[in-house]
DNA sequence: ATGAAAGCGCTAACAG
DNA sequence: CTGTTAGCGCTTTCAT
């Protein structure tokens, strides 16, 4: 059996009150006493029950982060950021992992709502009327979602477009597509506005094709689409998909960037390693959740007015091999 | 304020006690008085406190996990598999990541002991003494490691490494290299020992190339060695190493598999989706993660002799492009 | 500065 | 079948 505070208490001659004192307040103890607490507790190998403070104090100490897909390096790299900001506040983690699917959302949040401290939802798909309904009882903070006025930290993925398309403009591309990713994720929503945007401002044609799953399958069945649209360069929702574009462009012997010019979004480790390696909108995945985590802390520690309630964080091209002059005779209907 | 027994308990007109039997043993009462506890409990949004809960029962329906790197796709998958399978269990896990520090190990261990009815260590770095000594307050299970006769679910490495060398050989492979992994990873021992046992039965040389870490970049880095060492075909430590290999081929000019075959293990997602795709030895990692979990739930419920405390499950040579059958002419110590 | 006692939300005897 | 009582390990008044 485990010792408990009492073990200590006895172990050092003091009441239980007083070991608590000790060891969490410090500074109200006598330092002899507070010594020999010390030393009990470590004689004895005392660790705290997380589960009985909680009971009283309200607090566990716990977080909870939901994401859409574990197996999606851009969540292995948020997941890693939450991790190890969690780590460093002496907090714990439950992951949980809903496959891609909006009404396992809801159900995961209850199930670990009563267990945590706080909440975050990492690009959750659920819609807008649902997530608000969702989490009463627990402090939720929004990853990569804007939803009513829920806490959030987004990156700027609209000025990521931005940069993807001026720089496709510079090299000269004039018709470049986008291929979009789940009709209900956000981040998909934010890419289609600011490429919109930026296409009508740079005189660019945007051709969307169609919404394809956020994986490298999608970019395979995307690519013939994207090469009958006549487009010379291709905005891929994320890398995932822009690898399974590359792949399947290579199958089709369309040489990448000669012909076609593409450009990723996230920046996943493996982006890099690609042949040519990818161009791509680098986003802060660690970066983003540890800012996550901390205004999630903020949250619990000074409650809802201790500073802003949304952070976005930059984004960047990065330039690699993927991208190149526009080719002198589009490849419009055919890849001849 | 979250609604607690007591309230459900008034709101039915009945006894705390009698709020948790209909709730957590339905049969200790009667029909009529169920039916109006769980109208109560429905009607208030009642959910269970399950710290509270354990503090009583001593089992919080929580389960950790510790794995070395969750950006590392083969741990995502065993992370999904563990997930799936204790969220049907009913139970929530926590994650943590050491990022490959065995260090961290005994840390996390300490960390999560309490909050836990057990522990699944992933692929543990730490060496064998240190881990005897871990985690004597709670319950632990190694996955991909055996130490002492702690209870594991391992995978059969040897006979992976056995059908690759066997497929290397009937294509006429003579001079085979293996670049390792990690020096303290047990799947790494596990593999050259099958691999040695292996090569000399068949007669294959087999050359052992560094230790690399088991990524991409310990691929690329290791890629010239092998060319190097003569060797005809390469297996490597797992498909991050291979895929680095591949590229670092690629730039080289050395063609796959005509020069030279490549050998993966794992079979992570990504290895499917390489030009040529990967050969590579695949790992049934959800199926792992699940059994892992359902050894664990079975020595919680059943204790320690529920049946079998060790599993082992199999691997299968997936053959895919990039191994072929020998050049007439090795590349002994150059690439022409 | 320290101790005694109460109680967080829940379950487990033990009566009835 | 159901209510009463005790108490899990801890923190927090309230005394002293």
């Amino acid at each position: 059996m485990a010792p408990t505070i009492r073990d200590v208490a006895r172990a050092a001659g003091v009441s239980q009150a007083t070991v608590s004192r000790a060891l969490s307040m410090p500074d109200l103890v006598r330092p002899a006493t507070r010594a020999r607490v010390e030393a009990a507790a470590r004689e004895l190998g005392y660790r705290p029950n997380r589960a009985a403070r909680g009971l009283i104090t309200g607090r566990t100490g716990n977080l909870g982060l939901i994401v859409p897909d574990l197996a999606n390096p851009f969540f292995a790299a948020v997941v890693k950021g939450v991790q190890a900001a969690a780590r460093a506040a002496d907090h714990s983690v439950f992951i949980a992992d809903t496959d891609e699917e909006a009404s396992a959302e809801a159900d995961l949040v209850r199930a670990l709502a009563k267990q945590v401290d706080g909440l975050i939802l990492c690009s959750p798909r659920a819609p807008d009327e649902e997530l608000a309904s969702v989490g009463a009882d627990t402090t939720v903070v929004l990853m990569n979602r804007v939803a009513g006025d829920r806490p959030s930290v987004t990156v700027d993925n609209a000025d990521g477009m931005r940069q993807a398309l001026e720089h496709l403009a510079a090299l000269g591309h004039r018709r470049v597509a986008f291929v979009a990713g789940p009709r209900t994720s956000w981040s998909n929503a934010q890419r289609e506005e600011g490429l919109h945007r930026s296409a009508e401002a740079g005189g660019v044609d945007l051709v969307h094709v169609g919404h394809f799953p956020p994986q490298f399958e999608g970019g395979v069945a995307a690519a013939d689409l994207v090469v009958a649209s006549g487009a010379t360069a291709v905005i891929a929702y994320n890398d995932l998909v822009a690898l399974g574009l590359l792949s399947r462009l290579g199958v089709r012997g369309i040489p990448v960037p000669d012909a076609i010019s593409v450009v990723g979004c996230d920046d996943i480790g493996m982006s890099a390693m690609s042949h040519p390696a990818l161009t791509t909108v680098s986003v802060p995945k660690r970066a983003a959740g540890r800012a996550t985590v901390g205004l999630l802390l903020s949250l619990l520690n000074a409650g809802p007015d201790a500073g802003p309630m949304h952070r976005e964080l930059p984004t960047q091209l990065i330039v690699r091999g993927t991208t190149g002059v526009a080719p002198i005779s589009p490849t419009k209907g055919s890849s001849r």
